[in-house]
DNA sequence: CCAAGTTTGTACCGATCGGTACAAACTTGG
DNA sequence: CCAAGTTTGTACCGATCGGTACAAACTTGG
């Protein structure tokens, strides 16, 4: 038995890849290796119910790897400077895309809404709160914390549409530099 | 005759709202009030030929309201400010999405890689030349037009997302002081 | 080792996809 | 006003869509 986990990677990559709608069955089985019969019988409610598990899964991603250290840092300045290298690593610069963030700009905001808003408002959230503890005051934090997640999903644009992931890097050096100093 | 021309805003709102894929011909002939067979006269390439006339026609307005005044501005400083308003007005303030932004993010990027590439390219570099010539050095000209235009692009997503425009406009005004004060 | 349960591949479903063919309805020029 | 050219709606094309049915192939427990 192949478990959903196992399968959830290349769902996801197809899902980035492709969006929600150019996703097809024939690319998703491709992509898995596993025919109709067995996605069915791993995600019975089809395709959305595979988008969920995905979204499902980045959130958690992000959450144990992200949300929670800016939360629990005893030392908040260095969890948001860790929060930067491991954005950077998981985007690969820009590379690969934000699968929350596209379903953001496309119409499958509706079904999945309440997934992307929390994504991102815990993210904010979190970040807001580490700035905070690491010595801004609560405005401060919040707008600085809003800006990051801004920059973080510009930078994946635009170093895509230019095709130059120095784009990203460069844009994430001067954010770094100005929350350091701040 | 209908031509093109009163085609093109309501193809272009199916875009947006559904993606390239997304947007099948029932859409567009909905949207447009126009049959296949009128579709295929106007636009013998399809599909395909409708989202690159689309993306053009985007391309056109961006360059003679934005780009093309950023270049020539007298008062540089102003154009900067004016393009701040005009970019929220026609973005409303993140209710409305960046086709050019999603298509850069989609699998469709590299059938319009260029015009993508130009699009945003262009973007920058004119905003660089009026930053300059309000009287920042050249280093720090690119560096900030670039950071504009992520935060143009990030604050959409973000704006979206959480489905809460004044995402947009915060991000907008703390960018625009500090535009002026720089 | 075999019976019961699970997983898998294949064939198939109706619906819709993008695109074409083409006659009927219009518009236009003389 | 009519002939020539243009535009339009409709019917249709094969391909693919997401999803279902189900028998054959496997796995597992006793």
């Amino acid at each position: 038995m192949t478990g959903r986990a196992e399968a959830l990677p290349a769902l996801a990559e197809v899902f980035r890849a492709h969006g929600y709608e150019g996703a097809s069955l024939a690319l998703i089985s491709r992509a898995t290796g596993l025919g109709k019969g067995s996605l069915y019988n791993l995600f019975p409610g089809g395709k959305a119910e595979m988008a969920s598990c995905v979204l499902e899964e980045i959130d958690n991603w992000f959450e144990h790897n992200l949300y929670a250290p800016l939360r629990q840092a005893e030392r908040p300045a260095e969890a948001v400077s860790a929060m930067f290298d491991a954005v950077e690593a998981y985007f690969r610069s820009g590379r690969r895309v934000c699968l929350v963030g596209i379903v953001a700009l496309s119409s499958e905001r509706d079904r999945f809404g309440e997934a992307v808003r929390s994504y991102f408002a815990r993210w904010v959230a979190a970040l807001t709160e580490a700035l905070q503890r690491s010595g801004r005051d609560a405005a401060a934090s919040a707008a600085l914390a809003e800006e990051i997640v801004i920059q973080i999903q510009g930078a994946i644009v635009l170093a895509r549409a230019l095709d130059d992931p120095t784009v990203y890097t460069r844009a994430m050096t001067a954010l770094k530099a100005r929350t350091a100093a701040g």
